[in-house]
DNA sequence: CGTCAATATTGACATAGATCGATGTTGGCT
DNA sequence: AGCCAACATCGATCTATGTCAATATTGACG
């Protein structure tokens, strides 16, 4: 995947919200808004939605794609599709317990999606 | 358009963000999961996002079509598309002056993306 | 009323994406 | 080795969407 740059550091913080007498930033670039979109369209999708807030609502914000696939009621390649593009994203980790794979949620690439409309 | 009504109350801020020992709240069901990714599929396109912070960069925070086409450079029906997108998103509100139209930034349903991940 | 400028709508096209069934891959177990 | 469970990948299909050219609409102005 293409690794994000922009978002690493404070350039896109507030790029969008606190309008109207909050200090001016420059808009965004055609490649700076490219790259906030494709964050966002990594949460843009309901399932994806669930599957972050019922990995959310675990004790350690982990989950395995057994539990995953019947609580969203999606197939198991779909469900698994869209633990990848979360993957991609930086949203989740994926680890290997056994036979079964465990998504956990990354934190501070979540903050950084708040941020956006800070 | 169909009016947002979860996203009108607290049940849906922080739904997603705050992981890790926050105080456990319950998945989103579907139909909320849905609401939330409609709102955030408006943002999930380069061009509205530019639109966006042209906008708000703006003094008053708004701006006609005139002064955005050229801004995105893309072709003026395009740009008209997006902006009613973001309209009907409730993100912007339109305001007919003379012949040009004028958009303007609404604070409180940028402040609702931000909930989403706090 | 006719014309022009600004914006919206329509229709068409191409691409992206969500979904599933079928199949491949991997790890544990006997 | 062989088998099975869990997960990923592939291929196909259907829908959604971004974009533009062409056209319609609306408002100002002479």
């Amino acid at each position: 995947m293409v690794q994000p740059v922009l978002l690493q550091g404070t350039l896109l913080e507030g790029a969008i919200g606190k309008c109207c007498g909050a200090p001016t930033r420059a808009p965004l670039t055609r490649p700076e808004a490219e790259e906030v979109a494709a964050l966002l369209k990594a949460v843009s999708d309901p399932a994806r939605l669930q599957l972050l807030s019922i990995i959310r609502s675990a004790g350690d914000c982990s989950a395995c794609v057994c539990d995953l696939t019947p609580a969203v009621g999606l197939s198991q390649p779909t469900v698994s599709h869209h633990l990848k593009v979360l993957t991609t994203a930086g949203l989740l980790t994926r680890e290997q317990r056994g036979t079964q794979a465990w998504f956990t949620l990354v934190p501070e690439r979540l903050d950084q999606l708040g941020q956006i409309f800070a």
